[in-house]
RNA sequence: GGCGCCGUACCCAAGCGGCUAAGGGAGUGGAUUGCAAAUCCAUCAUUCAGCGGUUCGAGUCCGCUCGGCGCCUCCA
């Protein structure tokens, strides 16, 4: 199985060769746990999440690492900035520390609901400084920094391919055009490794350097923490298009300085979620969060539909109707999915008849052409109309497809209708008398009962195996 | 000012030079049902923002125009 993917870094289409035979190395630039997560913001790690299984269904050994910034991570990064978890920590009265594990606690809920799998390395900033100071010496001993108004900054005139992959030399930069300039800069473009004289009151967070107590500049942790982890040399890199410009592009220059050698072979860039008025952010206020739409009464899983349904590459505007489209598709593929499972044992793969066989390639040709997740999802469907396959072999298909999209359709059962809860008796009781009314052909007493549940959130389903409800 | 992306049916969205333009949602007609829900069958773009060009052949490549969006040191 041959899994192509476009590379940022050359802009283009590129089949994927591992740097060891067998196995690939990921690290994804993870969340800075400052306050809750939007729904934007889990496009990455879900898109993520596709490419791991994709790559472990290709039969690689892949090792998946993301961070956790917890500290570091300025508003802006001159020197002006204020560090993004102490704000939050004047702002709700917490410690940092506190304000950390809240929201790192608070995403790992949302990636879960998302089915996304946990990485197998997760670090967090605040435990690698001495790597980062380990690295940054590194590359002050190789000559590629200064220290100016008691900071030390990467000097980027000394990197000369300094922001290849984003195409920064042929660009007309406004330099200053958001931000204040920092006079202590040689150049526009250096940026600030380890901070020492800091403007801010109550620096909660602070380490001792070899250029005095302070704390790392943002860029640091990805170089510092990949490199522990994966190795100089690295397959892949992912995050969200915003950081090929600065954050990506100063990673690179600081890790290749430092390892004298190339850092990643692949990096993949998802394109943003955008509302209807144009980019979710959080510094313009109003972004949705997952508990969000829960609370509106969809299923997380509903949102993960939604956001396979777009390519990863691709803007994805985001609306209610959109949402519902998803959640109206999702729960018919899980209904078709129990359906089939009542009909029928899924096939076993190797015992798939060829025309089951096709279908599967097709599926993994799709995937593996960059992550068509939009036209996987229609092979899916594809599947469920195909009148050459018998059911356990659809039934087959679709639980292998679903190791690569993650609907959880293996889990699929009727639990939904299930009467567990408490108010089960008075339920039973009424749904009792409807049947009764029913029977009696007294339809007009019979709906009245299913209004008034419907009315109370109970909806009532008749068919042919009796009679079921569910919450609504 | 510079860099880049996009414009496909009512909505979302694949397609990246060559069979009748995927798929989902919504809608419509029919079957089934006491009625609903679910399910099943059928139907739903002679056309891909517009205009030129390249080609035997173009949503698919090139140019221009119109429209929408992102980035250029907060951002996933």
């Amino acid at each position: 199985m041959k899994v192509h993917f476009f590379n940022s870094d050359g802009r283009e289409m590129q089949e994927f060769k591992p740097i060891t035979e067998g196995k690939v190395g990921i690290y994804c630039c993870g969340p800075t746990v400052y306050n809750y997560a939007h729904i934007g913001n889990m496009r990455p790690y879900t898109f993520e999440d596709v490419l791991r299984r994709t790559l472990e269904y290709a039969g690689y050994d892949v090792t998946h690492v993301m961070n956790v910034t917890d500290v570091g991570h300025l508003t802006d990064d001159g020197d002006e900035g204020e560090d993004k978890m102490i704000k939050a920590s004047r702002e709700k009265g917490m410690s940092v520390w506190d304000i950390a594990e809240f929201f790192t606690e608070a995403f790992f809920r949302d990636t879960d609901r998302l089915n996304i799998r946990i990485p197998h390395q997760v670090c967090k900033a605040t435990e690698h400084i001495q790597e980062m100071i380990d690295l940054v010496r590194t590359l002050e001993e190789k000559g590629y920094t200064y220290t100016a108004g008691g900071n030390v900054y990467f000097d980027t005139s000394r990197f000369p391919s300094y922001g290849k992959m984003a195409g920064l030399d042929k660009q007309d930069l406004q330099h200053g055009a958001r931000t204040a300039v920092d006079e202590n800069k040689k150049n526009a473009q250096d940026f600030v490794l380890w901070f020492t004289n800091s403007k801010f009151e109550k620096q909660a967070m602070t380490w001792d350097s070899p250029w005095g107590v302070g704390y790392p500049g943002w860029h640091l942790e990805c170089s510092a923490m990949s490199s522990k982890y994966l190795g100089p040399h690295f397959d892949i890199h992912c995050g969200g298009i915003d950081h090929v410009p600065v954050h990506h592009t100063n990673e690179i220059a600081q890790s290749e300085a430092a390892n004298g050698c190339k850092w990643v072979n692949y990096w993949l860039h998802n394109e943003f979620i955008i509302m209807k008025n144009g980019k979710m952010s959080k510094s313009k206020g109003g972004f949705l969060t997952l508990q969000d739409l829960v609370d509106k009464g969809y299923d997380a899983m509903d949102y993960r539909y939604f956001l396979l349904g777009g390519h990863y590459r691709s803007q994805l505007v985001f609306s209610w109707e959109s949402l519902d489209a998803a959640r109206s598709a999702r729960e018919s593929l899980i209904r078709k999915t129990i359906q089939l499972k009542k009909s029928s044992t899924p096939a076993a793969v190797e015992s798939f008849s060829p025309e089951a066989r096709k279908v599967m390639d097709d599926f993994i040709s799709h995937i593996s052409q960059d992550l068509n997740t939009p036209r996987c999802l229609a092979d899916m469907w594809s599947t469920l109309k195909n009148s050459e396959l018998q059911d356990g072999e659809k039934l087959g298909l679709l639980l292998e497809m679903d190791k690569i999209m993650g609907f959880r359709l293996a889990e699929a059962e009727e639990t939904e209708e299930s009467p567990e809860e408490p108010l089960d008796k008075e339920i039973e009781d009424l749904i009792g008398q409807r049947q009764e009314a029913r029977k009696n052909r007294d339809f007009a007493a019979a709906d009245k009962i299913r209004d008034d549940l419907l009315a109370r959130g109970i909806q009532i389903i008749d068919s042919p195996d009796g009679v079921q409800w569910k919450k609504i």
